[in-house]
RNA sequence: GCGGCUGUGGUUUAGCGGUAUGACAUUGGCUUCCCAAGCCUAUAACCCGGGUUCGAAUCCCGGCAGCCGCACCA
């Protein structure tokens, strides 16, 4: 069994994930997360949100994560979120078809599926594995389809991505921060993407949950102002050049930004924070590193993209987070799509005068003479040169019509006006989190088997295994678990009343009277409690219990009274467990 | 989507033509019991559908799922 079929086999078994629909025999790509898992994930996504919605100020939004035709229409989804497949017709393997044309066409990504199967015929492609003949391209889109109302209805497709809604909740979102950049926002949430044959569990879904925040920037001004917070943040750095020449080096990114390794300290920043996100929920500095996308792979309109990826045992390094500087791409495409201005007004510092050369067509005018075409010829007249304008007969082109325009229905003259500000469109940088993922790796790295000594009364005491999952004590799913020594009421009375003492103080926290002590401490080593509580027959007599530090099996006692302060310290105020108590 | 291997209680595993073996876990109980102890007790399984057969978990076909390889992963 390696470590991945142990996680699973732990998961499955202690309620944090299965594979869903198991009545019906189940589906590929589809998880469950089970009461600990759920909880595992919502304390994951809790700390995200600290960091980007708390710190940073991201506020959050939620959009349907169904979308209509024109939001994936714009996007390229509809478009681009599609290979063109080419199957052979006698050994059945499919194909990329622009990847087969490659050699003979220098851009075979901008081509039709029909200009695809031209080339393929005229040169007589054949497949690459068999040489048999090829069937016909056809498009795999990887978004799921629907229709939205009854009968033909419309069409919607659910999201492949939670960015789409942020972006085309621009002008509300520019409005709700005043038009003021930069900003962010940010959305947690299920986006879908159908794919061809998911494998690998967790790792690959066709549901799965996002964290992603779009931050709107200055395109002019890419620095951070609170970049000196990371400038001396250390982190293994996979680049284009060290992916060439096989070396990730571990540098500062106020270094990165310097050797022009980062494209900008935005970036740069914003690596620093996910860095710190993934450290915190427990993924291990030596088995997470960014690589940057090499030129080839990266889309065509992002600048820079760094993923972070995390190594596991079975599947080597995962990619888990993508951190993009996305530019102006999306905001632009809708505001294309929906003839909509998307941009923000940014004052100078001080006002600038511009010398202007401005056209006015006298519509009162043109439109009695033009009729239907006024405003056509107006708009022609605005973009003319001035020497055109001088001239005693003016012409324009209008539909390939040419059309002469007396000069008497335009004026023009240089102008002279104060310009104090101007409209820009803002640039995207976008980190975007594949949650289930993350959660496989923290479970996973959380992982651990060690020998321990069974009895330590016995005499030739004997070694046997030990599971515990590591978690960090503020993503564990249990907090505390509160374990009277014996089933006996005397016992399991004051058990009880310390539990609703500790539950008052916010944790989440199991009361277990069933089996042995031992038998507890290994079933709460195993979903990663980080802290059990026991009662014993010392309790009665002076007010105190122990508490056992999962990781070390440690001991400590301490009071009763303030017993839910104190854990509640151990869980999430770094408290130490060796000044907790009196150690026995 | 293609090829190979596989599918038995919650987990793991034996059986491979006559309704199923064991382990661990789980349930209830006993025991002043701090690291999976012991004793008693109870519950629980042949992936789904079709075929062959007197009889199928076992053989055959199809489906579904898992693993490995190929392809795919904007």
């Amino acid at each position: 069994m390696d470590r991945y079929e142990q996680v699973i086999e732990l998961a499955k078994r202690r309620g944090f994930l299965w594979n869903s629909f198991e009545l019906y025999g189940g589906t590929a790509g589809f998880y469950d997360y089970g009461p600990l898992g759920s909880t595992l994930k919502r304390r994951i996504e809790h700390i995200w949100r600290d960091l980007y919605v708390i710190q940073e100020g991201f506020l959050e939004i939620e959009t349907p994560t169904i979308g209509i035709e024109d939001v994936f229409v714009a996007s390229g989804h509809v478009g681009g979120f599609s290979d063109p497949l080419c199957e052979c017709i006698k050994c059945s393997e499919a194909f990329r078809a622009d990847h087969l044309v490659a050699s003979i066409v220098e851009v075979p990504d901008t081509l039709s599926n029909k200009e695809l199967d031209m080339i393929i015929k005229e040169n007589g492609i054949k497949c690459p594995e068999c040489g048999g003949e090829l069937g016909n391209v056809y498009e795999f889109n990887l978004m799921f389809k629907t229709t939205i109302g009854p009968g033909s209805g419309r069409t919607g497709y659910m999201r492949p991505e939670t960015a789409q809604g942020m972006f085309i909740n621009f002008q509300r979102l520019s409005r709700f921060y005043r038009d003021k950049l930069p900003f962010g926002v940010t959305q947690i949430g299920k986006s879908y993407r159908n794919e061809i044959s998911p494998r690998q569990g967790v790792i690959r879904l066709r549901e799965f949950t996002q964290a992603e925040a779009e931050i709107f920037i200055d395109p002019r001004d890419k620095k951070h102002r609170d970049f000196e917070r990371f400038a001396v943040t250390i982190v293994n750095l996979y680049s284009e050049e060290g992916q060439d020449n096989g070396f990730v080096e571990q540098m500062t990114l106020g270094d990165a930004v310097n050797r022009g390794i980062v494209a900008h300290e935005f970036l740069a920043y914003h690596i620093a924070l996910t860095n710190l996100f993934l450290q915190r929920i427990g993924i291990s500095q030596a088995k997470l590193r960014f690589r940057q996308h090499k030129r080839d792979e990266m889309a065509h309109y992002a600048i820079d993209c760094w993923d972070a990826e995390i190594e596991t045992d079975r599947f080597g390094w995962i990619e888990v987070v993508g951190i993009a500087d996305r530019t102006d791409y999306d905001v632009n495409a809708h505001s294309k799509m929906s003839k909509t201005e998307l941009a923000v007004y940014v004052e100078y510092d001080e006002p600038r005068i511009v010398t202007n050369f401005m056209v006015k067509p006298d519509m009162g005018k043109l439109g009695p003479v033009f009729k239907g075409k006024a405003k056509a010829v107006s708009e022609a007249l605005k973009i003319l040169p001035q020497e055109e304008l001088e001239k005693d007969e003016i012409t324009v082109v209008i539909d390939g019509e040419e059309i002469t325009v007396p000069p008497d229905v335009v004026e023009f003259a240089e102008e002279t006006v104060k310009v104090s500000g101007e409209t820009v469109v803002p640039h995207v940088i976008e980190p975007s989190y594949g949650i289930d993922r993350i959660l496989y790796c923290v479970m996973e790295h959380a992982f651990d088997e060690e020998m321990v000594v069974a009895n330590e009364n016995d005499e030739n005491p004997e070694k046997e295994e030990r599971i515990v999952l590591r978690f960090k004590s503020e993503v564990a799913p249990v907090q505390v678990a509160v374990l009277p020594l014996l089933t006996r009421s005397e016992l399991m009375i004051p058990a009880k009343e310390i539990v609703m003492q500790v539950r008052e103080r916010g944790l989440l926290v199991t009361y277990d009277d069933s089996g042995t002590i031992g038998r507890r401490y290994r079933r709460n080593d195993e979903i990663g409690t980080p802290y059990s509580i026991t009662i014993d027959y010392q309790s009665l007599d002076d007010e105190t219990v122990t508490i056992r530090d999962r990781d070390t099996m440690m001991q400590v006692r301490a009071p009763i009274k303030g017993i839910s302060d104190l854990l509640y310290n151990l869980v999430y105020k770094g408290k130490k467990f060796e000044t907790s108590g009196m150690p026995i």
